[in-house]
DNA sequence: ACGATAGATCGTGTATCGACGATAGTCGTT
DNA sequence: AACGACTATCGTCGATACACGATCTATCGT
């Protein structure tokens, strides 16, 4: 395989630009997809990751591992679950990858918990 | 036992009034919390649940298993791990039990998010 | 006191999570 | 071509989720 299997995903463009405009109306999630986001937040060390995402707006992977007290594979294997809940994105760099939160998802999510 | 053991929390009160005015400012949540809040909202199960509550205000154990095609015991296991994510209180009537959703830790829980 | 009913809990089986160390693949550098 | 850095994946383990049927308990009518 020439690409990290689950990462078919990631996109190559330059989809980690910063999100200042994310003025998606956004379609409405149904409550299959509320529920696995849901669950992908359902975890400390996820919120963690989110927080940090949104707060340096991409990060490396290995920043990551670097600002949490666990091993690189947990942290990865985190990063794996959100991104199956298409919470994050993530874009192979060289010999690293880049991660962003997915806002287009994210922003559903809020709106589908705000209409809850 | 007198009382269903996990039940210490029900109160005996009304608790179950028609929550209209949930004016509350709401103390902020930790993340563990949001996390946990999160997990137990990760399950479509549950959030049927949750909008069933929310749209009949309050709601007899049978009545949600009338609406869900599942078992009995899987809807009051549901409610377990929902009454133990405090989003939900139970309040004991007679022989049955009626539910309905906690506003404060659900206003929480949307402002959380919605913070993110 | 008895039986019916409602609902929580138990016991089981399967599946998924969360953590880890070890391994492997990919790219840039030397 | 080989090496080193960075990450994803694999294999494993214990713990927990999820679903079910069976059982237990508590309450209400009679």
């Amino acid at each position: 395989m020439t690409v990290p299997e689950s990462f078919a995903n990631a996109t190559s463009g330059p989809s980690c630009q910063v999100p200042e405009a994310a003025p998606t109306p956004g379609e409405p999630i149904d409550d299959e997809t509320l529920a696995k986001v849901a669950k992908a937040l359902g975890n400390p060390t996820r919120i963690k990751i989110i927080r940090l995402l949104l707060a340096q707006h991409t990060c490396m992977t290995g920043e990551l591992v670097a600002q949490l007290p666990l091993a690189q594979s947990t942290i990865s294997e985190h990063l794996r679950l959100l991104r199956e809940a298409q919470l994050i994105q993530g874009e192979i760099e060289g010999p690293r990858t880049s991660y962003c939160v997915n806002q287009r998802i994210l922003t559903a999510f809020k709106r589908a918990v705000a209409d809850l």
